[in-house]
DNA sequence: AAGAGGCCCTGATAGC
DNA sequence: TGCTATCAGGGCCTCT
């Protein structure tokens, strides 16, 4: 599911709905992720408040009043929902009006005064993880490359790293150590754009595929994340709804299909490269 | 060192 | 209907 637009549009709600609000309690229904929650977590968390919070590539950072963080990150099937409490009327108890969505494998909630966070992870690739302090923060993203965003994602940087480089370009977007944020979806889309074929080595890509490979990374970002992310099968915002941009997708499942590109009578081939479906036009992209 | 492959896990869907 | 096989948006680890 989520790749960096996904998590990008979790964290702004996050920031609309969580930020400067005290955690009053929490409960972990099931501590299996990715990393086992400990049992200190609940405790950890509780009367802490979120101070900030932040993106960096696919992975959401809540910091806390006394400068402890938590990394959540969603794996592939992980959806975060903030669900508001309301008031029953002439009475003093209160519920919560859950979004309609099934929800069997909630694991953690994270409750403040007017609204519950809700972290469901059916394939549990996902995790949270305290923080102790800033060092060790910063240490969790150490072997990390720049999102596609950043200044240092440059001509230079990415023209030097791709010499020698045997591994193909799809591979090269999917790996974090090189560019981080960018997923399955979007590195098909990506290269579509640049009119380059997946398959095509490194080190063969010229200064121009260079330029465009960094240019159509920041647009279709940029872009997804406007749209609300992309919905494939299961990514809701926190409030349940469906991003959009997946029905702005040129390449990713139109296996069959023409190829968009007006000038172009292409197909649209699927292939699995790495053990990963592709998507791509088998006559524009060289 | 770079690159290929396996593995973690559950659920939806396709095919028989 | 009900079984089995395949596939899914991520990332880490190991082996060569």
């Amino acid at each position: 599911m989520p790749e960096l637009p996904e998590v990008e549009i979790v964290k702004q709600s996050l920031d609309r709905k969580i930020k400067q609000k005290k955690i009053q309690k929490v409960i972990i229904k099931n501590r299996n992720l990715r990393f086992k929650i400990p049992m200190k977590f609940e405790e950890s968390l509780n009367n802490r408040s979120v101070k900030k919070i932040t993106r960096f590539s696919k992975y959401i950072i809540l910091e806390f009043s006394n400068s402890t963080f938590c990394i959540i990150h969603l794996g592939m099937s992980g959806t975060i929902h903030l669900i508001r409490k309301h008031k029953k009327i002439n009475t003093n108890t209160s519920f919560y009006n859950s979004p309609n969505l099934p929800f069997k494998h909630n694991h953690v909630e994270i409750y403040f005064r007017d609204i519950k966070m809700v972290y469901n992870d059916p394939r549990r690739f996902g995790f949270f993880k305290l923080i102790k302090n800033k060092k060790n923060l910063n240490e969790h993203f150490n072997h990390l490359g720049p999102e596609p965003f950043f200044r240092l994602f440059n001509i230079i940087y990415v023209y030097n790293y791709f010499k020698n480089k045997k591994k193909n370009i799809k591979n090269f977007l999917l790996d974090q150590k090189f560019v981080s944020g960018i997923g399955n979806i979007y590195a098909s889309e990506i290269l579509y754009l640049c009119k380059i074929n997946p398959l095509k080595k490194a080190k063969n890509l010229s200064k121009e595929d260079c330029k465009k490979i960094i240019y159509f990374s920041k647009l279709v970002l940029k872009k997804a994340i406007k749209d609300g992310g992309s919905t494939i099968r299961n990514f809701r915002n926190v409030s349940g709804h469906s991003g959009l941009f997946q029905k702005k997708f040129n390449v990713y499942q139109r296996e069959g299909l023409n190829c968009l590109d007006n000038n172009c009578t292409g197909i649209i081939k699927k292939k699995t490269i790495s053990k990963r479906s592709t998507f791509f036009c088998n006559k524009c992209q060289k």
